[in-house]
DNA sequence: TAGAAAATGTGACAAAAATCATATTTTATT
DNA sequence: AATAAAATATGATTTTTGTCACATTTTCTA
């Protein structure tokens, strides 16, 4: 069994705050998990009782709309927590989680966790900021979905990707997503994302190599992006 | 002055958990404000500072988009708390908060509620919980605004205003919104909301009386709001 | 490694929604 | 009460986006 307290990953997100003993506890009622490549993590209609620690890997997050159609709200990498609100509310997830490459997830368990809620306020402080972040982020992303065009939305989504996850040796956004998923980023038909990903392809703006997507022109996108 | 500990209000959110004492102390320095309708509480680029509770009267909480469009995220309404994220980062307000009637709203300063923030648990605990509910009504939102057509949110949404507003003495939905408000909410034309209502107005859905909207056939408004 | 399945790409068309123009009604202002 | 201004309404048109059909390429699997 793995310990906490040295892992890395851990340095990334609220657990950062919890003491020495609270980590050596967690190390002991911790499971770590490998999740395959297109498996969940946990799916709608889970119950979560416990937070997932990201150790390695990307996953989605995703949700169903009541037209049958699916919704990424999300992408989460190394380094972060997900499922904070098992610990908050009891209710089941409404969220999915599916793996977009193979992770190595932990599992802390929700009653290991509330204890440090109740008790350390530095630890509280930071899920709550965490939550304040994701709350700010998810009004722009309110707004976008509303008020900007597809165009608009494919063209700010890649330069948050290449943004989030950096660039690769040849120079490529840093992961991988099929034009399905890039779709449901954006919120629109396979189809319309994989035409405009041709137009702004034809327009050099990107370029194509093999899977990867690489952004010739930032300046472009980030026209494109705000509307011009 | 007039006292916090004997304020109804105060028992629809998380003030609701302050001991007398730090209801005692919060009366002496939280100043009340009356706000006409159409004026802001608050302005995108504001330093909040502190938190607003809603007395009584109805607000808009709007955000502009890159594209110069106004989108509205949320409606608040009497026994509210807005600005909660002031409190625990300390950045600019990146939301509007404009009266759709007038309004009496008490601030509280910031430095008076981090304390509590600090040492009442039960408090803090209620401020997460409020943010764990609003992040999930906000994915839910990013999916309807993502994944729905208009007529589809237009339905969705004046379902959502009776539930949350309920019916006046004539049974229509008892929140005064301009047309243009209704377009910002579903993120839309104007001109489009309008076409949508006078469809909705056809087909018997709905009904106008003066400046009100009343449901007449909820199941028809379900039925749409869900894509059939 | 052959064949099946899945992903990607493209065309044609339909549907949804935005835009622009303008008319009508309501509300505010003097 | 008269006028101006704002809000609401509707038509005509264009643009955007979705849908369906099908071709091609890539990936998976037996």
């Amino acid at each position: 069994m793995s310990k906490c307290d040295q892992c890395i990953v851990r340095q990334f997100n609220s657990l950062k705050h919890l003491s020495k003993e609270d980590l050596m506890r967690m190390s002991n009622c911790k499971t770590s998990k490998i999740i395959k490549k297109g498996e969940p993590i946990f799916e709608e209609g889970d119950y979560l009782n416990g937070v997932y620690c990201i150790k390695d890997g990307v996953c989605k997050i995703s949700k169903m709309s009541e037209n049958g159609k699916n919704q990424i709200i999300n992408i989460i990498k190394r380094g972060d927590l997900i499922g904070e609100r098992s610990l908050i509310s009891e209710e089941v997830s409404n969220l999915n989680a599916i793996a977009l490459e193979d992770m190595e997830v932990c599992f802390i368990p929700r009653d290991e966790i509330v204890r440090d809620l109740e008790k350390n306020p530095a630890f509280t402080m930071d899920i709550l900021k965490t939550m304040a972040s994701s709350l700010k982020n998810s009004d722009n992303l309110i707004v976008d979905m509303a008020q900007k065009s597809v165009k608009q939305r494919l063209a700010e989504t890649l330069l948050k990707l290449q943004t989030k996850f950096g660039v690769n040796e040849i120079g490529a956004i840093d992961i991988q997503l099929s034009r399905e998923d890039i779709a449901n980023i954006i919120g629109t038909a396979t189809e319309s994302a994989i035409r405009l990903l041709s137009e702004f392809k034809k327009n050099k703006s990107i370029g194509f190599k093999g899977k990867n997507i690489i952004i010739i022109n930032k300046n472009d996108l980030e026209k494109i992006a705000n509307g011009f």
